[in-house]
RNA sequence: GUCCCGUUCGUCUAGGGGUCUAGGACACCGCCCUUUCACGGCGGCAACACGGGUUCAAAUCCCGUACGGGACGCCA
């Protein structure tokens, strides 16, 4: 049997992270099995229901690489299907039409409450005739949930799961403007596409059991379930917007690669022993529902950005400046990504995200306008004698490599300042970067090159003297 | 309120009755390296929620308590 997960997001203008950790299990699950990932968008619910809301998902899915194998369904484009399942579930006298007004469920809600009943729908209309019904009011169907006994879902993240069926009330498939409810269209959709996996957020525990109803008056098979728990925030409540970025789109505009963005979601609930860096090709090898955490796990932001760090160190030279290219205030020139790409040693190092990559990056480009605190501590009267020194002795080097300049700079430094190259280094690090922390300066200046630097010195002269 | 699920270092986790004086990773602290900030190397701090069982033996099995989370819509 071919496995066939799905990934059934609702258009709600944004991707949430546990969304797309949910993807990315199923995907993982999918690719591990040979099987196939299809996505299908829940948008029944017309009110909220945007075209960009839907391509929003459909970025998320793309830039996380989680490629899926069929165009992405919609399921109101299935609502005659489920219509029709309703209908023959009532013809089969599995189902029935309940002609109960707002104010009346109401009260049944409140009489509920009161009486501490697990459910509140008293099923009045569940053995009526149809000749009862009121004029004037459109039904809703409802199906018949199983009055007595007890009902097991197999789960393989939760185990097994027992629930009573007097807690499962009748629910509505089909609403009185005739459209059909998520619950049925779930399970009609999940069967047509051949469902054969079903991993979701454990907030849908519950609803397994209603769905399950659905399967068996139909006397379709069901699919294997696996719930995941949810994700905290750091603080081990519900991750919400005071926690700081949810969307995925949020994590892509701070700097965060795809293939980190994986792997920490991949982590966060499932593990494979001691291993933490698991790159896709391993996850796609690796991944099975034996090992998935059965508490839900708070968002650590300092983890995610290691393994950042991580994976930008091991990207090739040329991409990583590619992808870096957004986040540059100034528009990247060939010399300037010629010299990135000459300094990539260092900029990978001290990079946790492309943001960082281009803000340390970012004096390859031009010349600093303006000079941090510490850079102008080391611009003082005694820098900029250094950095009047340091001009012959750039000039008339014939060689400019970060041994040569560090050569001359030592030397400069056994001269004037006691053999201490950091009295050479800081200032000429404050001329040329306009900071006072920055890459190795002299392979900083040796890639600039001889006139540049020079040019920056003297800038720098000129603006504090 | 009713039902369901969970609980190992600050965080993510390993652990399937003895090999656990509980392992790894991130974070944190210290030392080394060093022209800055980083990187790196080495070392350190730090956990089985609580109470009862079962057993020769329990982080591992059972029960209860506490605390967290989830579900109870003509939303998905």
């Amino acid at each position: 049997m071919t496995v066939v997960t799905r990934f059934p997001p609702s258009p709600t203008g944004f991707m949430h992270i546990g969304n797309a950790r949910t993807a990315l299990f199923n995907w993982l699950y999918a690719k591990n099995t040979g099987g196939k990932f299809l996505v299908r968008i829940e948008d029944t619910d017309r009110e909220r229901y945007s075209e960009e809301a839907v391509q929003v998902i459909l970025n998320g899915l793309e830039w996380l690489e989680l490629d899926y194998d069929n165009e992405p369904e919609s399921q109101f484009a299935n609502r005659r299907r489920h219509i029709d399942i309703a209908n023959e579930l009532l013809a089969k006298g599995m189902a029935y039409k309940c002609y109960c007004t707002p104010e009346e469920l109401d009260a049944m809600r409140e009489k509920a409450k009161a009486e501490g009943l697990p459910t509140y729908y008293d099923r009045r209309w569940r053995d009526k005739d149809d000749s009862d019904a009121p004029a004037g009011v459109d039904p809703v169907i409802r199906i018949k949930a199983p009055l007595d006994g007890s009902m097991i879902v197999e789960d393989e993240v939760q185990g097994k799961v027992e629930v009573q069926n007097k807690q499962l009330d009748d629910f509505i498939i089909l609403r009185s403007d005739g459209t059909p409810t998520y619950m049925l269209a779930v399970v009609v959709d999940d069967h047509d596409m051949g469902v054969t996996h079903v991993i979701r957020g454990d907030d849908h525990l519950n609803n397994t059991f209603r769905q399950n109803v659905v399967y068996d008056a139909m006397g379709w098979d069901k699919p294997t379930y696996a719930h995941l728990p949810l994700i905290h925030g750091p603080d081990g409540s519900k991750f919400s917007k005071r926690h700081g970025a949810q969307s995925v789109e949020e994590y892509r505009e701070m700097g965060y690669l795809p293939e980190a963005m994986r792997n920490y979601l991949l982590r966060l609930g499932w593990s494979h022993g001691d291993d933490e860096i698991i790159p896709t090709d391993k996850a796609v090898e690796w991944f099975n529902l034996d090992h998935i955490q059965k508490s839900p796990a708070n968002f650590d932001f300092a983890k995610l950005e290691n393994l950042n760090a991580h994976y930008i160190a091991e990207m090739e030279a040329n991409a990583l400046i590619d992808s870096a290219r957004p986040f540059f205030d100034e528009e990247l020139t060939n010399i300037a990504s010629q010299r990135m790409l000459e300094g990539i040693g260092e900029l990978k190092k001290r990079s946790k995200t492309l943001l960082q990559f281009a803000e340390e990056a970012a004096f390859y480009i031009k010349a600093p306008d303006s000079y941090n605190e510490g850079a102008q501590k080391n611009l003082d009267t005694d820098g900029l004698e250094v950095l009047e020194k340091i001009i012959p002795v750039l000039e008339g080097l014939s060689d400019v490599t970060p041994d040569s300049v560090m050569d001359a700079c030592k030397t400069l430094a056994g001269e004037i300042r006691d053999g201490k190259l950091g009295k050479i280094g800081m200032p000429l690090r404050a001329a040329l970067t306009g900071s006072d922390k920055s890459p190795a300066i002299f392979e900083a200046a040796a890639i600039l090159g001889k006139d540049e630097s020079i040019a920056r010195i003297q800038k720098a002269i000129q603006a504090f003297k």
